[in-house]
DNA sequence: CATGAATGAGCTTTCATTCAT
DNA sequence: CATGAATGAAAGCTCATTCAT
């Protein structure tokens, strides 16, 4: 079993050894969540990383162990750092809708400026889940947005609002999956459906069909046409 | 540059062995079809494929010139199944909710019942659809469905039932969208969510939410709460 | 898991292909049997061992599956040389007293002209006989000799020559221990010692040794001094 | 070129530092001997030594200057520690025949005691005895086992009870071979011989046979059965 | 004296592909 | 049409060793 070294946490001074140990293996890993992001963990080769972090392979196996190890790394941090983005939304509970629609807005934005975050949550579902089964932190990904969402639907039905019964993780999973397969397989789609899907007037449509279906589906009331 | 041979257009006579040939370039596909559609482009191994079709390496580069190829003629077919199920959708177009109903119970019944489909739109479009791009096929792809939901939509409409204005486009991603993401990412969403996807009760519980967001989204009038 | 060929077995004629196929792989298994015979498992290069063999580091994987495959293989063949070599053995059992000698000097004679027998052993008793164990053919490797020189004994003790009550698995110990440990330990032996041991005349003293003490503990009668 | 360092030749006060230097030294020594005896040379890693001996690879190189060099010592200490245990030997030179038996059951008992010793042993003769030959005190190796062996054989041969012309050295070397052999090989023995040898019973029985063999190639008279 | 970080050479192994019949 | 053998490039990984404090 290779020995992984954790930077030293206990070093009493942040002396410059650790600050560059650290940088190395922070460039190591933003490196790896670029190229893992962008070729999956098959296709993402460890020369390529270690390139991009002008550093040298066997750095990888020094700080993380391996391949897969580090790839585990990755997906824990880039959900970390979803977490926390999602953490930030500052959502005004007294305006369900727009709540709403923020929440909506900001998955689609998100979606949209972190496309490793697909490609990584793609390769990770195609291993099954392997790698996050295998992390230690597995039990802190739960989303704090499906929290927020709670609250904002919750006071939605208390203003009579929202429809009654609704769940969170329903919603949730709606808002996400049409934003996220969108962007996911828009290559394909193209194809399909015979029409770009990356431009902007495309994509600002389909986030008014995103919040349009999502409040139809959870208004109590049927608004007026939107489109 | 490697020959590749389309058996039929070189036999002499149209006997046992073209027949044979014929069968091995098939089975080689759907062995193809299995491999890759388990393990994506990178992860599937040629040598997975040829052992799977009880053939040899040298075949499928006698067949289809190269993995890639292969692969590009696994997508092709892949669509091709999925065109002709979808072609066989008998709907009822004087019952537009029904209808809709069906599409929906259709592609949510697919997606569940080929996993393959999902890991090799998933593949492609890691790979940015560069190999639809490659077939020579690639108008063909357009989905059948789109044009039946069309038809749907518009019987409902002159009904006076779905609201005016919706594009098929629109509702057939909706439908996809919801279907494919969960079951795609059902690994990370688990974690994510903390609760299995996979069992049918969760499975039903999400055909149901799907069904009520279209319709909402679709009909005119709300209707009154379904669960 | 790596698929290993074991040339066709089955090929109809032995054509140039096939001959071609079995000198390769044999070729291979014989510089393995001289690398590995001279560095042991851990000392050998895979490579070293596909350019002994004028071949390909690939080959070896393509016929073994792996390097220690190989060296289960190699170990394998040492031992069915050995055996083999035993087999060959002609004794005169009517004669018991020189048919142990010539027992004797076929084992002394063995080890001094296969080093590479004595180095294998030694590299596998140093992995605790993982090799062996994993080796399918681990039942066919017990000693011919055994039985032979068991009906040496036995006619040895029948014609009031040998003692009664020996077993031959004890003298054969006794037999390999004093030949095999000389040569396998040589070097260290003669730091020990002071004395060269890889001289004609060391070596033909020690045989002269061995079959001494082994008469003196076989024969039923003291025989006069020898030496 | 490294530096070594000895510890006692540079310290400038005889205090704590070099107490721990010496002590740093010692444990990885120990470690080394340990790792070294189990794996050899070759299989050994630096790495496991220093983290054996709870200190650092670096540290390695600086009091011995590399793994081969630390190889050397820790053959230097193994010889050492045997030919100390050898000299603690007591004999009662008055009764040849029970020292005789002394010896043979503290070489037995020692092999036993001691598996490093004998890996160490074989991992040194793979090399062809390459370190004890870099050893300054190569010379200091010699057995005083032999000495007090030769010793015993006279005081036997003067009273009458061992045969004439015998010399310590090949006796010795029966008693060594006997009960190496036996343990150093005991991984594939038991596959060849088709039984254990490790167990209580098998290890006395084996005991008693050297005991036996060397008694009778010893003696000037037949003994009775001893079995 | 001690230590964490870094390094480059080289190891075993894998893979898609081509050769030779 | 089919097949076993062969191949080279490169992948992931390991190791003893040295650097920089």
């Amino acid at each position: 079993m290779p020995t992984v070294r954790k930077p030293a946490a206990t070093a009493r001074k942040a002396g410059v050894r650790e600050q560059s140990a650290q940088a190395t293996r922070e460039t190591l890993l933003k490196a790896a969540i670029k190229v893992f992001g962008k070729q999956g963990l098959n296709g993402a080769r460890v020369e390529q990383i270690s390139r991009a972090a002008k550093s040298h392979d066997r750095m990888i196996y020094y700080y993380f162990g391996s391949k897969e190890a580090l790839f585990v790394a990755v997906i824990e941090e880039t959900y970390r750092r979803f977490n926390e983005a999602e953490a930030r939304l500052a959502l005004d509970l007294s305006r369900p809708v727009q709540a709403l629609r923020d929440v909506i807005a900001f998955m689609w934005g998100y979606y949209q400026k972190h496309p490793e975050f697909i490609t990584l949550l793609n390769s990770e579902n195609l291993h099954r889940g392997r790698h996050i089964g295998k992390s230690s932190k597995a039990g802190e990904y739960s989303s704090p947005a499906l929290e927020v969402l709670s609250r904002v639907l919750g006071s939605g039905m208390d203003a009579g609002l929202f429809r009654l019964g609704l769940r969170a993780r329903d919603v949730y999973l709606m808002i996400a999956s049409m934003g996220y397969f969108y962007l996911s397989n828009r290559y394909t789609l193209s194809t399909f459906l015979g029409e770009t899907l990356d431009d902007p007037v495309a994509l600002a449509h389909w986030q008014q069909f995103i919040t349009d279906a999502v409040l139809r589906t959870v208004l109590a009331t049927v608004p007026p046409a939107t489109s």
